[in-house]
DNA sequence: CTGCCCCTTTGATCTGAATCAACGGGACTG
DNA sequence: CAGTCCCGTTGATTCAGATCAAAGGGGCAG
């Protein structure tokens, strides 16, 4: 899989406008030959987002589909009296933006600058309906996210406040094993509010957690909003909810 | 769209394996044509499960998928030492047991009776790559299921109990107005039990919630599990998280 | 009809996490 | 370089919901 990816992606001429690209092969893209990956690419602009700025509220029309090639966003909920819930945070990779409704039903915020691909709906659906293979790999990435979010379910229903902050390092740290299988340290771009808001917790509560999991040496927190894997195992085991 | 279905509906022929099937048009057996529906139906079976009786558990090999077409189901983790979440209940029309990976995450359970047909996995990939609607289908059911799975993580990271059960008993509601629009009485198939760790509570708290809501003269609590709606409007206004 | 079981409801008490409060530190500003 | 702001951490107190406990009711087997 790897291998023929790299292929692929060797095949890109030098002149493509997807060349440079890091995240082609991460995302739909990568099922497209070059031609068709130029033209698709044609239909839409790219752009940049920095820190705050969001690419679409809550409430707006969706008018426009994002792919994100550089930067992390949070994808959140805002209640009337101000409580806030981030459903999942967006990283490289990930699409952003389609939805069975009219309407936006989430604000997505960039936390730090944002690379991203944007193209609009329709000439997207059109695309999409066009090209069978990109239909199957939008239904993968779907199922996939769908799948991340019965997850999220389960943290949030049945999980104590440091089962979640473990579960929540524990998917942090296999997103980025994923690309470098022995890379024990990740960079945590969102604050101590952010995760609180995405594990249904406090900031302070949060900051709890981290403590403890440092005072039982799992981790370690490393200047520059970074976090060090000490002891996988315990932490895996706490993810799972298995009282420890 | 109604007219539409109502015309596909009436020219299935009358022999047809799913011509007495209530939930076609409900599912993605209604974006195909009789012939190409007896050929799909051919590749699989229907069957039925008594209250209990899991389609599939946590851990399986998924070999086959299901499509419901009476009663309800609820799909629920585990966590080691027994707490459970509850990540949907499932009704007629809904799809069941696809995943991304090789095994399910879950545990499908009947609630009451459940007719439902089955096919083979491998079948029925195949037959949707080969009906690029179907996979259109697909996709739009993923995107739903996805909307609604992040619609309950708003509920459980930031809702209080009652507007837990608000909410829940809103989107009980609305289910049944899709089809009849002035039904303003709602059966619950679930037990309390299963409500709660559907919404991250315990089940005093959920009767606690009833209770209340019952209280307040939102909802009549009516034999044989059912409950009425009262006033929709301050049970919106709960629901939405306005603090009411 | 009786007894058993399970479900629901209600009450009393407990507790994990929220809230309230304070402090230290880094980044930016004037 | 003092002032401000935001972020993270830690401590004290509070509270929503969990847990523990008990009683009532419907369904069903014998």
């Amino acid at each position: 899989m790897t291998d023929e990816r790299g292929l692929r992606l060797a095949a890109l001429p030098r002149d493509h406008p997807c060349g440079r690209c890091e995240v082609r092969l991460d995302t739909f893209c990568g099922a497209l030959k070059a031609k068709e990956l130029a033209e698709f690419k044609a239909l839409g602009s790219t752009a940049r987002a920095e820190p705050g700025q969001c690419l679409f509220h809550e409430g707006d029309t969706a008018e426009l589909v994002f792919n994100v090639t550089r930067g992390t966003l949070k994808l959140y909920r805002l209640l009337p009296d101000g409580r806030r819930q981030i459903a999942s945070f967006i990283q490289p990779g990930d699409f952003l933006g389609l939805t069975v409704e009219e309407v936006h039903a989430y604000t997505a915020e960039a936390l730090e600058p944002v690379d991203y691909c944007r193209f609009p709906r329709e000439r997207f659906d059109r695309f999409a309906d066009e090209h069978p293979e990109i239909g199957r790999e939008l239904y993968a990435m779907a199922a996939h996210e769908l799948a991340a979010a019965r997850e999220q379910i389960v943290l949030l229903g049945r999980k104590t406040a440091i089962e979640r902050v473990a579960s929540f390092l524990l998917a942090r740290f296999d997103r980025v094993r994923a690309r470098n299988p022995d890379w024990e340290i990740v960079r945590l771009p969102m604050t101590r509010t952010d995760i609180a808001d995405h594990l249904g917790l406090t900031k302070e509560t949060v900051s709890r957690a981290f403590t403890s999991l440092r005072r039982r040496g799992l981790i370690a927190l490393i200047p520059d909003a970074r976090v060090e894997l000490l002891r996988r195992e315990p932490l895996e085991h706490l993810a799972a909810g298995e009282r420890g």
